[in-house]
RNA sequence: UCCUCAGUAGCUCAAUGGCAGAGCAUUCGGCUGUUAACCGAAGGGUUGUAGGUUCGAGUCCUACCUGAGGAGCCA
């Protein structure tokens, strides 16, 4: 497309600099390589409003202070074309980032036309009409805030395994069964034989964490649950640890200290995105260990105290799971992630262990997120014992064959050991407070969403 | 699977059963510091689909389609 690129001045050389560093430039002419975001114009100024990925600054173009072609292409220049803009930058305090460029030279890369303009205003939009167009939506500053600090989670959840002993050992994503027999799966087909997209990557793990002592899986997880909520995707990324000869005090421990560097990581490393989304950070600051640590009976008197105060519309029934308003509410008393541990074994799923003291409870534990974010952490000690877990196999009537693998890793140098796994997206919904889980991944994946 | 709500211009939304409207976006014109700039003008419509009630339906009724929020289940 040759005649939709122009370079309409000849100017000496500048470097090539990002928006978010043009500080280290300032008083040189630097080029900008990127988009136009916005332009306006007051009579013989245009004011354009470029980004690069890395931040957006605000041009200045005077009639008499560029040449007439620069000028009169960039005035004509429609939002969302690449530009290679040349310009001095200058210390502005009328400027949000600090700088402003004075535009010397502009080389149009491709030029939006504007019989066929850029779909997504600067004014408000619909939630679907906005989804539809997520593939353009990331270029938002929002959205790209939000992809930057998940980027960040992702990273220091890593770091925190990597430079604590851990091994990452990814399980298969092909699986032949159902691991809990609980969740819908994804049916696939593997050259003819039934197979599923996995749900979790936990029983698999079970066995490098024997092998290797602490292990973690990261990868994406599948449901086909039908559910409709802001907290569900059907594809989501999981971070799992395990680890042999732990048990669930060492996993309450492990979690607050795994959840808290993540935190302080984001705040120290991608505090400008938080401003840019305008997430109070004061609600980040002091997620420090320890956290509050609550049996599941301490927490359903809360409920049943709440309700009694009119806190809560629906009584919480003893022995059952808490439902998504009664972890809204715990999680809201308390200004760091609580922890909730011991529920009971009938609720919870076939492989955790017990507690010896009373086996009516498992040994298991839910990380509850403040402001309401409900569940990011679920986790337990697994059942070491080869009798025991055969016996739980056989009650929830799963398929025996397919789990003697797993029961071998009872009958061979069985260890007590625990893990948890932790769903990325709702560690991002709850550190940029938002409102719903489909801005926390590139493209989401929903009920009724496939697309783009 | 169940409950609730919503589909009108490219987008966000108005319109008592009685002429189909506004802001933004696009095009044209104006403005030397604008911050989702502003001011003036123009173009832009099979009101989700199919039926029904009515002199007359965007509006009322029925079914369906699409989406959103919530429940259950979960991370």
């Amino acid at each position: 497309m040759p005649e939709e690129t122009v370079s309409v001045a000849h100017l000496p050389s500048a470097p090539v600099a990002t928006i978010a560093t043009l500080g280290r430039h300032e008083g040189q002419s630097v080029k900008l390589r990127g988009w136009l975001y916005n332009l306006r114009e007051s009579g013989k100024l245009l004011f354009p409003i470029f980004r690069d990925g890395t931040g957006t600054v605000q041009g200045v173009a005077h009639v008499k202070s560029v040449p007439t072609e620069v000028f009169e292409t960039l005035k004509n220049l429609t939002q969302e074309s690449s530009v290679i803009v040349t310009g001095k930058v200058r210390a502005d305090k009328r400027a949000p980032g600090g700088y402003e460029l004075d535009v010397e030279d502009l080389q149009v890369v491709q030029r939006v036309p504007e019989s066929d303009p850029y779909p997504i205003s600067l004014k408000e939009h619909g939630v679907d009409f906005l989804m539809e167009h997520r593939h353009l939506w990331v270029r938002s500053p929002r959205q790209s805030a939000i992809l930057r600090i998940r980027a960040e989670i992702m990273r220091a959840a890593a770091e925190y395994f990597d430079s604590n002993g851990f091994i990452r050992t990814d399980p298969p994503i092909l699986t032949p069964a159902a691991c809990e027999g609980t969740s819908t799966l994804f049916p696939v087909d593997y050259f003819g034989d039934p197979a599923f997209l996995t749900q979790s990557g936990q029983l698999y793990i079970e066995s490098t964490a024997l092998a290797l002592g602490k292990v973690y899986s990261f990868g994406p997880t599948f449901r086909a649950e039908k559910s409709k909520t802001r907290r569900h995707l059907t594809e989501f990324w999981m971070i799992e640890p395990e680890v042999a000869y732990c048990d669930l005090d060492c996993l309450l421990e492990l979690a607050e200290n795994f959840l808290s560097h993540i935190v302080q990581s984001v705040l120290k490393n991608r505090a400008s995105e938080l401003q840019v989304i305008g997430r109070d950070v004061t609600k980040l600051q002091n997620i420090l260990p320890p956290f509050p640590r609550l049996r599941y009976d301490e927490a359903a008197a809360m409920l049943n105290e709440a309700h009694k105060k009119g806190e809560l519309e629906n009584p919480f029934e003893y022995g059952n799971d808490f439902g998504s308003p009664d972890e809204t509410w715990l999680s809201s008393q308390f200004d760091r992630p609580v922890m909730v541990h011991r529920y009971p074994a009938d609720v919870k799923a076939f492989y955790m262990e017990p507690d010896p003291k009373d086996s009516r409870f498992a040994l298991c534990v839910d990380v509850l997120a403040p402001e309401g974010y409900g569940e990011v952490i679920g986790g337990s000690q697994r059942v070491s014992s080869y009798e025991l877990l055969k016996s739980r196999i056989e009650q929830h009537q799963l398929p025996l064959e397919a789990f003697q693998w797993y029961l071998d890793l009872r009958r061979y140098g069985s260890v007590p050991h625990a893990g948890f796994g932790m769903g990325i997206e709702r560690v991002v919904a709850w550190v940029c407070a938002l409102d719903h889980v489909r801005e926390t991944i590139p493209f989401a994946r929903t009920l009724h969403r496939i697309y783009p």
